[in-house]
RNA sequence: GGGCGAUUAGCUCAGUGGUAGAGCGCUUCCUUCACACGGAAGAGGCCGUGGGUUCGAUACCCUCAUCGCCCA
């Protein structure tokens, strides 16, 4: 027989098998063309991306999925795709410009547009190359972009169909600014960092002499802005000063006290200074006042004061003029006193500058009728969020959601579908403001007929046509195949930091434009963070490289891993060893079938296939029985934990059976077979069938490796005559995944003697310290005629199996002097050595198990002897507290009877 | 400040209303004809604290402590 190599070793086996599955089509639906759809649309990651391990969980946990799903009959469709990542990308060819002394507007919009095309054509998708290393079973004829042609229709139209409905709409408000990447940000964008800063207390006077009052402020600078000085109504320190006006130090300008009800008496002084332009607070509580108060602009875009903030101060940048106002105002003795202060700042999540709230002129969806649809979406049970606590996050964010900025002031991206007429001509196009919103650009206006018209310069929010991927994606508007077959998406598995910005958003837009939610589950699983518990970051230097895990130890080997730890809700602690141990798990299976291969005599095996998918096979022996009971027991507890999205139990559950189970007892006892004379073939077959099964069970998990041995096995019905067992899969991937197999418990039963049996033998060998390769003679007591039946028909396993040369057994044996004992559940075990045995030390460890027994005895005792519990526990309960207990009493007794033996022979 | 989660073996983590499990690590023995990336046998846990519910709590509820996350 053909031998394999003594160790799996993945590399070119990986490529190999991969790019056959590509090539055979094995990853598109069609292969199942009459299976009922199952589809799941990957989270497009960034264009600018490259693998990380959150990647590599997210996709690793839908490839399960996918492959599970295409082995089970489905028509399985993984989309794959990108998205453009409008403000990353932007910034990544904005830098290497930068490397050449440009800007993007010495480049000009186009140019830019066309640089930034030929950086993706270079650079971008690299994720895409990374996926299909992890084995990802995508099918990569449908790759999507956001945007794609088809894409960016699917963007127009819901753009232009929310602005006829009203739900999308502009206005001049304050919005998030990032002064560094130039353009706005959604609340979403923001990330609140909490920073040590100071909280300065300033004198304010009132104009007419008669005082001052004293406000406190983290952010001095903006001071130059404020346009009043807002109190609660309700605190009596400041009642009295309401109407009273202000002389603003550092500029001429006279300003206000005004009530507001909103006003924090216990922060600060209880006094606040108001900036409309530049706090969102403050900008509530000037449009709550009557009149509303002026906006006063002292920051501008760049982050440097405005002529606004004075001639003194203009130019300057915003942290540089905070210093400078500090020490005027304290050379003024307007400083009354300077604090330590923590508060929360935001950033920009995308450069982490610090953001700057800006009243700007942008566009807006109203979310409100969305969000409630959504709400009800899952309230309803249309849509489930898996595990169920992420529900209580996604509603306490739905229902405070405030309207989406979309308009975002860069190049990359969707271009805002608006025109605006530059001439109005007629009363029509001036009530419209000159605003054109079309999904064809208009050659003239619409309604007075001009032709100069300008289009909004701004871009959409990546995340506006991500919010659509599930149904553009397949290609709507236009009523495709694949929109019918596959929409709505099966689940969409994805981790928590994108709840909010993508998730709600998609069931937002599903339900609003295909009248149903996008997904059936949501999924939600961890993140994953370093060993000692930190996010995994470029600037901590923690990263964890997942090519880096997959060159050293397989694809095969670090999938497990993930999904083995994807039961923890909330985070991950990647630990390399975990990697390790996984990958001696594919180096045990890749032994267990090179030992099978080994054994294959071909003159020999030439038994008719038989599946044992049917009836029990009565006809095996136990062990074999045992078997096929366990792997139809495995193969339940995956389909059943799959179905729930519990990969870690179903990765455990085919761990065990392998390692366990098939190679620690059913392989092992297959060799009493093999080292005989007779023929092997019936044991071959069997073996072969539950190392097949197993594959298949294990395929999804693992799909190189147990594609790399299935093909193995397959050319051996080709290579060699005689052989009969065949593979009908041309490949393990579009293989039948095993489902509903026979148990046979009785089976189960039977073979927990034998390997207690075995075990007991193993135990005290190893506590006696007899040599392996010495053979003892065994004496095994049983308690009942059946465990000896079985004991008796399975000699051979328990000779093998703990190297054992004569083995008597019986109800009635007696123990012989000088032996060593092991009390069993079902049996007690003897080995006679004369003179070797240490009497006392077998003696203390009998007291020691004895003194288990009892303590365990007392604690049950006290139950039974407590009327509460025999009145009130379940009957069902009582009872097998009772057996137990009349269990351990016989335990006891036996204990003492062979340690009184003991103390007889002493 | 509001909300959420975690706390179980040396480490990383599962888990259940009826005195606890895995992997790694550790100890002892074994290079037995698939595998030392292996085999066998072991040691190791008042299941964070204090209350409550219950016949019974590691599990359900509350308090506190520690750590972490999200939102302001």
């Amino acid at each position: 027989m053909a031998e394999l190599n003594k160790s799996y070793i993945p590399e070119g086996i990986e490529e190999k098998w991969y790019q056959l599955w590509v090539n055979e089509g094995y990853f598109k639906p069609e292969i199942n063309p009459s299976g009922k759809p199952y589809s799941i649309v990957i989270p497009p990651p960034n264009v600018t991306g490259s693998l990380h391990m959150g990647h590599a969980l997210n996709a690793t946990l839908q490839d399960v999925l996918a492959r599970w799903k295409r082995m089970c009959g489905f028509s399985v469709l993984w989309l794959p795709g990108m998205d453009h990542a409008g403000i990353a990308t932007q910034n990544v060819v904005e830098r290497q410009l930068s490397g050449e002394k440009l800007t993007r507007q010495q480049l000009g919009r186009e140019a830019f547009i066309d640089r930034v095309w030929k950086w993706k054509a270079e650079y971008g998708g690299r994720i895409i190359h990374q996926l299909k290393k992890l084995g990802a079973s995508c099918d990569w004829s449908r790759e999507r972009f956001t945007l794609d042609e088809g894409l960016s229709k699917a963007v127009r139209e819901v753009f232009v169909r929310l602005y006829e409905e009203g739900l999308i709409y502009r206005d001049n408000r304050l919005i998030n600014w990032c002064p560094r990447c130039q353009t706005a940000l959604s609340d979403l964008e923001v990330e609140h960092d909490e920073l040590d800063g100071t909280l300065t207390y300033i004198k304010y006077p009132f104009s007419d002499g008669s005082g001052y009052l004293t406000v406190a402020t983290t952010r001095p600078e903006t001071m130059l802005g404020d346009t009043a000085v807002a109190v609660n109504p309700s605190d009596a320190r400041y009642k009295d000063f309401i109407g009273k006006t202000i002389a603003l130090p550092l500029t001429d300008r006279k300003i206000p006290v005004v009530p507001d009800s909103a006003v924090d008496t216990a922060f600060g002084t209880g006094a606040v200074k108001v900036t409309p332009a530049h706090d969102f607070n403050d900008e509530a509580i000037a449009k709550r006042q009557n009149p509303s108060l002026p906006f006063v602009v002292v920051i501008g875009k760049e982050g440097k004061m405005t002529p606004d903030a004075g001639l003194k101060y203009e130019g300057l940048d915003r942290y540089e003029c905070r210093k400078r106002v500090v020490s005027d105002l304290k050379n003024l003795q307007f400083v009354e006193k300077e604090e330590k202060h923590r508060h929360a700042v935001g950033h920009c999540y995308r450069c982490k500058t610090i953001i700057e709230p800006m009243p700007t002129l942008q566009w807006y969806v109203n979310v409100g009728t969305l969000a409630s649809d959504a709400m009800d979406s899952v309230r309803s049970g249309q849509i489930r969020i898996m595990p169920q606590s992420w529900e209580n996050s996604y509603f306490g964010w739905m229902e405070n959601i405030k309207d989406w900025c979309i308009s975002r002031q860069i190049w990359w991206g969707h271009r805002i579908p608006v025109w605006y007429c530059q001439k109005m001509q007629n009363e029509k196009c001036k009530m419209k403001n000159g605003i054109i919103v079309s999904r064809q650009t208009p050659e003239r206006c619409p309604f007075c007929g001009s032709k100069e018209l300008v289009q909004d310069e701004d871009v959409l929010d990546t995340w506006f046509s991500s919010a659509l991927w599930p149904f553009s994606t397949f290609g709507w508007p236009e009523p495709t195949d694949d929109l019918k077959k596959f929409y709505p998406t099966s689940v969409l598995v994805t981790a928590f930091d994108i709840l909010f910005f993508w998730v709600a958003r998609m069931i937002m837009m599903g339900l609003k434009f295909m009248g149903d939610a996008p997904f059936r589950d949501v999924y939600i699983h961890a993140i994953i963070r370093d060993s000692s518990g930190q996010k995994m970051s470029k600037s901590k230097g923690n990263v964890i490289d997942p090519l880096i895990m997959i060159d050293k130890y397989g694809a095969d080997a670090f999938r497990f891993t993930l999904c083995a730890f994807a039961a923890q809700g909330r985070d991950i602690r990647f630990s390399e060893e975990r990697v390790e141990g996984y990958r001696h798990f594919v180096n045990k299976l890749w032994n267990a079938t090179r030992f099978i291969m080994m054994n294959i005599k071909t003159d020999e095996v030439n038994s008719p296939i038989h599946r044992f998918t049917d009836s029990p096979p009565v006809e095996l022996g136990l062990a074999s029985r045992w078997i096929l009971s366990r792997l139809a027991g495995t193969a339940e507890e995956i389909n059943a934990a799959l179905e729930e999205y519990r990969f870690n139990d179903a990765a455990n559950s085919i761990y065990h059976f392998i390692w366990h189970e098939f190679c620690d007892w059913y392989i092992e006892m297959s060799k009493t077979e093999i080292s005989s004379q007779k023929s092997t073939a019936g044991v071959i077959h069997l073996l072969l069938y539950t190392l097949e099964t197993s594959l298949k069970l294990l395929h999804p998990f693992m799909p190189f490796v147990t594609e790399e041995i299935w093909q193995s096995i397959k050319q051996l019905s080709s290579a060699s005559g005689g052989v009969s067992y065949q593979l009908k899969a041309k490949s393990i991937v579009i293989a039948e995944y095993p489902q509903s197999l026979p148990r046979d418990l009785q089976a189960e039963r039977e073979m927990s003697y034998v390997i207690e049996a075995i075990t007991g033998i193993r135990t005290v060998r190893s506590e006696l310290n007899i040599s392996p390769s010495v053979e003892v003679n065994v004496l095994i007591k049983t308690f009942s005629c059946e465990a000896s039946d079985i004991l008796r028909a399975n000699l051979h396993y328990i000779k093998k199996l703990s190297r054992t040369a004569d083995v008597t057994i019986g109800e009635d044996i007696k123990k012989p002097a000088d032996s060593a004992v092991c009390v069993k559940d079902s049996m007690e075990v003897y080995i006679p050595i004369k003179g070797l045995l240490n009497i006392d030390a077998e003696i203390d460890k009998l007291i020691k198990e004895s003194r288990k027994v009892e303590e365990t005895m007392a604690f049950i005792d006290r139950k039974l002897m407590n009327e509460d519990f025999l009145k009130k526990a379940p009957k069902d309960v009582v009872e097998k507290e009772k057996a137990k207990h009349s269990e351990l009493a016989a335990k006891k007794q036996r204990i003492k009877e062979n340690i009184n033996k003991l103390k007889a022979s002493a």
